[in-house]
DNA sequence: GCATAGTTGAGAAA
DNA sequence: TTTCTCAACTATGC
């Protein structure tokens, strides 16, 4: 076999630990280019917040750091990738294309323009899957009449009924760069369309890129990238109580970033004001080696950023956690679907359910969707966006996602509840734009499957079990603190009414510094009434919907209580 | 055709 | 603290 000259186009999958593309990209390779492409259709204010941005920027300097201790670089491009990649192809004679697979829609579409360059090019492409635990195609073929399940369950059974996860790709020591004086450093011989390639280190800032810097004390608590990816899996794997007993649900979702130990759980005492100075502090001048070892964390992992880039491999994740428990608990360890490798499944579930499932990131034309007159209010989606609901609970989590890029999964079952079914009845669309410029982990396929679940439009349909904006955060956080530390304007209003600030008499808001409707809006809507008219609404989309398919209106009729009316 | 398990709520009643 | 109800649906097994 002729010596391949090979471009490694790195996208999500941005690690060099089990990545199957960058093996096949070095094997018989004569030369290896890695690129990555920063697409101008992504970023931009409006399209990705600057916190994923910040974390992606961080993740290309580790990746880059990683590829020169294997005699190699990152070569960032700017462009359209469908020009760019094509072009590079072409500028440097290459042979070979290589590249981890992605089961998004828009990904497809750019891959296969890609493709079919290549392919004119004389070029071959190989292209592995390493984004999720098992092949997507694989799945989907267990699948009956090629649909992906909507319950958890009938899932597993076709996970299961595939084999088991696939090991992880061997480590690559070395790579052997295009070095035969091609000069590719700084992109210098590129065509034209290459010609805006970014010099210096090669990775721009945010600055550059045409953002705002994030303020002091804010942005996502932790440092993207493979390397911190990596060593937050491992210190939370060492953490067996931890994972013996984790439960998704039963998460603490007002729980702040507090430093965390390796076997102990939370360290004692109150939580630092700045949980990322005190990160960095704590990691420079360690009191003990338990301390060292500590490291900031909410009451999740967190690691879902790293999973959505691909720092941190999902199989690498699953295997490594098996480990720990098959060997170290010996089985004894909760199970999913609320277990932490119940959390790796329900990415799988969505993942699988996006891929097979045309149009699933909108109502219209959507097989799984209910479909119900969401409006588009334009004020109740801003009031819900910009934190001024006037429930504190709400707008907390609200504040703690533009600020930090990232909230509790219950704090977003929560807002999202809020925002369709549970009281402004604002279209789940809406908000899924809202989670996915912001969240520092969105992620194409679970963030829809998640705003159609929690907007009963698929996965999840108990329209009457509504999360309280009042009560919900109540039940974890009785003094607020979560709150005050989002809403300062609130942090002075007694607990009594720090959930309910309009029910504090006036002496009380004043004396806190927080009048209503001064200085913290009221409510816009009666959560009783709101909620009410929303379930009532619902039931009437799911009646239309009962009556319009599948059976006949005889079936759907024979179903039918007494007192259901009509 | 029917029963059943599963499925990330709140609040009253026991 | 546990149980029940409130306006539901999916998938499976018999």
């Amino acid at each position: 076999m002729a010596a391949k000259r090979t471009i490694l186009w790195f996208r999500k999958g941005l690690r060099v630990h089990d990545n199957p593309a960058l093996v096949k990209a070095c094997e018989g390779a004569s030369a290896v280019q890695p690129v990555f492409v920063l697409d101008p259709w992504f970023i931009k204010p409006e399209r990705v917040g600057a916190n994923r941005l910040r974390f992606l920027l961080e993740s290309l300097t580790d990746l880059d750091a990683s590829l020169r201790a294997r005699g190699s670089s990152l070569l960032v491009l700017h462009g359209d990738p469908a020009r760019v990649i094509p072009a590079a192809l072409e500028a440097w004679r290459c042979d070979r294309l290589c590249y981890e697979f992605d089961t998004e829609p828009y990904a497809q579409k750019r891959d296969a323009s890609v493709n079919e360059a290549a392919r004119a090019l004389g070029v071959e492409v190989h292209a592995p899957v390493s984004h999720t635990l098992w092949d997507l195609d694989r799945l989907l073929a267990k699948c009956p009449r090629g649909e992906p399940p909507t319950a958890y369950a009938s899932f597993l059974k076709i996970a299961h009924g595939v084999g088991p996860v696939p090991p992880v790709a061997p480590d690559v020591p070395s790579i052997t760069p295009l070095s035969d004086g091609d000069a590719l450093s700084d992109g210098k011989d590129l065509v034209d369309a290459l010609r805006d390639v970014v010099t210096g280190s090669g990775i721009p800032s945010l600055e550059r890129l045409g953002y705002e810097p994030i303020k002091a004390g804010e942005g996502f608590p932790a440092r993207g990238g493979e390397t911190e990816g990596l060593a937050r899996l491992r210190k939370m794997l060492a953490r067996t109580t931890y994972i013996a007993e984790f439960k998704k649900p039963q998460t603490n979702p007002t729980e702040l970033w507090t430093p965390v130990l390796g076997k102990e759980g939370k360290v004692k005492g109150a939580p630092p004001a700045n949980p990322f100075e005190a990160a960095k502090k704590s990691s420079k001048e360690p009191k003990s080696t338990q301390l060292a070892e500590a490291f900031m964390a909410p009451a999740t992992t967190a690691l879902s950023p790293y999973l959505k880039f691909g720092c941190v491999s999902p199989r690498t994740f699953w295997h490594e956690l098996r480990a720990v428990l098959d060997v170290e608990l010996g089985g004894k360890h909760s199970k999913p679907p609320e277990s932490l490798e119940g959390q790796l499944l329900w990415r799988e579930f969505y993942y699988l359910a996006g891929y097979g499932t045309p149009n699933y990131d909108r109502m219209a034309g959507n097989r799984i969707c209910r479909q119900i007159p969401w409006t588009w209010d334009e004020e109740r989606l801003a009031a819900w966006e910009e934190s001024r609901t006037g429930f504190p609970w709400i707008d907390a989590c609200m504040m703690q996602l533009k600020q930090e890029g990232w909230m509790h999964h219950l704090a977003r079952h929560a807002v999202a509840c809020f925002l369709t079914r549970g009281d402004l009845f604002v279209h789940w669309e809406a908000g899924a734009a809202v989670f996915d410029r912001e969240l520092v982990d969105a992620d194409w396929a679970l963030n829809n499957g998640n705003w159609m679940w929690l907007s009963c439009s698929c996965f999840f349909y108990q329209y009457f079990r509504v999360y309280g904006p009042v009560s919900f955060g109540k039940k974890y956080d009785k003094e607020g603190a979560y709150i005050r530390k989002y809403l300062p304007q609130l942090k002075d209003m007694p607990a009594k009414y720090i959930y309910e600030p309009w029910t504090a008499p006036i002496e009380v808001q004043r004396k806190a510094g927080c009048v209503v409707g001064v200085d913290y809006p009221a409510p816009i809507v009666d959560h009783a009434v709101a909620s009410k008219e929303c379930i009532e609404k619902i039931a009437a989309a799911y009646n239309a919907h009962k009556n319009g398919t599948a059976g006949s209106i005889v079936a759907a009729g024979k179903k039918r209580k007494a007192g259901d009316g009509v």
